[in-house]
DNA sequence: TTGTAAGCGTTATCAC
DNA sequence: GTGATAACGCTTACAA
């Protein structure tokens, strides 16, 4: 007969003392695994029978309230859809987990924010990261008291992590350049996130360097949605005074979008349009041909994000030593190749 | 000069009172949202008033202890990277703040389904989704005093909300038939999965009804999965007697894979390969040509299991009446045709 | 109508 | 080593 936990109430540490015949507070130490808990051996074994038998699982809540930490964090992205942000979330959440602390997740696009945050307090998380999202554009105080990691996005109030975003958009444009193209566009979110524009940047010294520049009709601003990519393909495909033979797309979502339009026009990817992303996210290698992008390391943006946050919380009086943006790499694959030699349009 | 909340410890209902110049008690009163609390016209304001200018912020922690509800959820789905539990998600997530509940995540690809009900409940959670995951087959008492509801899975334990999976296979093979195929696979995922295992039914019956079978070699079994859906109609097309006309995959992400397989072989679509999907994730209309798909309500099936959970949590004595399936439509798109006029091979 | 006081389940500081 | 005991911030009878 094993003793059943009548669901009415859960057992509590009283229940554990009075079944191992100690007082609630020993089993507090026993089982609080508190490292310099003095407790006898014999006893200590008594209390972990009684709790295994009893089933006994401790209340998070109740240690939350005494300790003043929750150990729980929030994270918000811009929006979950973007598989992109859900890579990151993964890697924090797989640190986070591991080290006892439970994640709630805020998605952007439902809610504002600053509403998020709110609620986000109210739990008393003990800290937040926060991914691509203008934290210095908040409401000033909506962040104090809270420890606060930034993913992809500068600050000198907050600790961060970052890819190396202007790196990404130089190897997209060496890429393209060495395969010969000399007619290349952008397309680059309207939203001004630093990330985009620090690709944008890479990639337009790049272009630069050799004596490239992009007029202004090929340097296109669409949110970061497939949708949006597609638009801006049609409105590169229709210009009359020629076109590219080459577009950059700040990320996949994006470059996905203008795949699409092109298949969609007929024209022919690479042969008559060469296309490259930015992230690499799993979309990349599902379309027909598969899309050459510059591969950013998310999971690990957002392991290492967790990784500073935890730490901050278990040791807040450390400074924190700004790291090197993670590097990124170029994947070539279906939609690059040398631009046709004789097309004037 | 604003009152400074000086990060070291929050305001709290004591801050206030003493700021109003009342008790504890009545800050509670007012504040606490209690319906039947009965405090002067005169009291109520000055005690918002205090609360607002301290910028207080209630500790639901603190509340949980309490009232024994932590006003959290758990959510539990296969694996977050397939697009349609992210909607199922998002439906829940929408419904579930909206109340004031926080929703913790738990993804079964990075760990069981047993630890994580294991954590959800140290976090006392109020009760669980669990999508699409036999919570049948979990540790009889993992689950025991928790209000449950699941998604797409039939049980007489708990209630739930399912679309109907039997009809998305009829309707699927409908088209096909009415297409004009006759020589029709089939790609259902090797998994024991409840509306897998009715859609598969569903689409047979039907088949059956004009008097069609499905030779055993054209019954693929495989993951869930892009790649195992590459893997399953590479199959298919190397078939040497002769090869299906028409291939219905048990979710959007299996055609994808097939999909992709075909055009990786040269096999055109629909031309030569008609092919239909389920689920209407939103990449089914990102690749060229666009998925024809059976769609299923994924965020309203999220958002109607978070409402019967609710309310659950609200009266649990409620008896809950079982609800109709949720309606699937199909939705025709560029990988279906009618069947080549004379194509043996 | 408002204040007093007793918890909720835990941790942590002391005496014993 | 172990056991009282006092918090943690809040809700909720019950008393005033």
């Amino acid at each position: 007969m094993t003793p059943r936990s009548h669901a009415s109430r859960s057992i509590t540490t009283h229940d554990v003392a009075a079944h191992a015949g100690v007082s609630q507070a020993t089993v507090s130490l026993v089982l609080g695994g508190n490292p310099r808990a003095r407790v006898a051996q014999a006893t200590r074994e008594r209390v972990v029978r009684a709790a295994r038998d009893l089933g006994y699982r401790p209340n998070i809540v109740a240690r939350s309230l005494v300790r003043g930490r929750s150990y729980t964090i929030g994270v918000v992205v811009p929006e979950l859809s973007n598989p992109f942000f859900l890579d990151v979330v993964s890697g924090i959440q797989k640190v986070a987990v591991e080290a006892g602390y439970a994640v709630l997740l805020c998605d952007a696009r439902d809610t504002s924010p600053g509403r998020h945050l709110e609620a986000l307090r109210g739990r008393q998380v003990d800290g937040i990261v926060i991914d691509a999202l203008g934290a210095e554009s908040l409401p000033a105080d909506a962040l104090d008291g809270l420890e606060v990691v930034l993913v992809d996005e500068p600050s000198e109030r907050w600790p961060g992590v970052a890819s190396d975003a202007p790196g990404a958009g130089r190897l997209a444009a060496e890429h393209l350049l060495g395969l010969g193209h000399r007619r290349i566009a952008f397309v680059g979110p309207a939203t001004d996130v630093h990330t985009f524009r620090m690709r944008e940047r890479g990639f337009v010294a790049r272009l630069r360097e050799d004596g490239i520049s992009l007029p202004s009709d090929w340097l296109r601003r669409a949110q970061p949605s497939i949708a949006a990519g597609q638009a801006a393909m049609r409105a590169l495909l229709a210009m009359k005074d020629g076109r590219p033979t080459a577009v950059f797309c700040a990320n996949d979502l994006l470059a996905l979008g203008a795949l699409k339009a092109c298949l969609a026009a007929g024209v022919r990817v690479p042969a008559e349009m060469s296309l490259v992303g930015c992230d690499d996210i799993e979309l990349a290698r599902v379309v027909t041909p598969e899309l050459t992008t510059v591969a950013v390391p998310a999971r690990e943006l957002g392991a290492r994000a967790a990784r500073i946050l935890l730490r901050r919380l278990e040791k807040p009086s450390e400074p924190h030593k700004p790291q090197k943006p993670l590097p990124v790499r170029l994947a070539v694959r279906g939609t690059t190749a040398r631009p046709q030699p004789e097309t004037e349009r």
